[in-house]
DNA sequence: TTCACCTGTTAGATCACTCTGACAGGTGAT
DNA sequence: ATCACCTGTCAGAGTGATCTAACAGGTGAA
């Protein structure tokens, strides 16, 4: 994956009320994914499409777990992330896509 | 408009490959609509909408002016900005909205 | 067995965003 | 008058993201 497409997967992953409420609800620890459900308010079919989305950033990462009493828990936590956002920040995301994927993509001539 | 919305608004401004690129095009200086489009590789009227997006973000600004020669030419020049994205940055927008607004929508209960 | 929890997936509706093509208007130069 | 530029808007098509309802499976406790 390019450069840009890292920075906008972050930014498009970030870009959505329900996910920036998850993960203020992850804030404070990791939370199971139906209690999760619950606090953010959202069905758990579609907290999993938000979770497909928050994880394939690396904004969050979950782990499948038995807990004592033998069930299975999958908790999700907060990985943390730390971006800052310039116009500089645009260009270098841009200009490393030219450099390191020398691709075949038809180039947009001038 | 509530804090976190807009967060999201500036999120889901940059969210998009060819806002980035718009971005990108005016970081050298002010450009006008045609030759914008141009550059950015994109028809006139489907910039003019992302334009719309960039603007009500606060991240661009347009200005229309007579040339010299009377011709009209809106000019667009970004404007600067600088975000830092964390955790805090979106639990202060999210905690912001409980203050700012106390709206009478209806509150999710515990 | 039934109840209350849990995980995980799917089909399909709905909605917002994105994009194209066509239109109407203006200027100055040939 | 025609050409080459410019600004601005619109209806509608297409697409992808979002969301709901329903399903199938598991555990432990009453």
């Amino acid at each position: 994956m390019s450069a840009s497409e890292d920075l906008l997967q972050l930014l498009t992953a970030l870009g959505h009320p329900v996910r920036l409420r998850v993960l203020a609800e992850l804030a404070e620890g990791r939370v199971h994914v139906s209690e999760l459900a619950r606090r953010a308010g959202v069905s758990r079919p579609l907290l999993y499409m938000h979770l497909e989305r928050l994880e394939a950033a690396r904004l969050v990462e979950g782990r499948l777990e038995l807990s004592d009493d033998g069930k299975a828990m999958k908790y999700i936590e907060l990985l943390p992330f730390d971006l800052r956002l310039t116009i500089d920040t645009v260009l270098a995301a841009l200009r490393a896509d030219d450099q390191e994927g020398p691709t075949d993509v038809q180039e947009t001539p001038r």
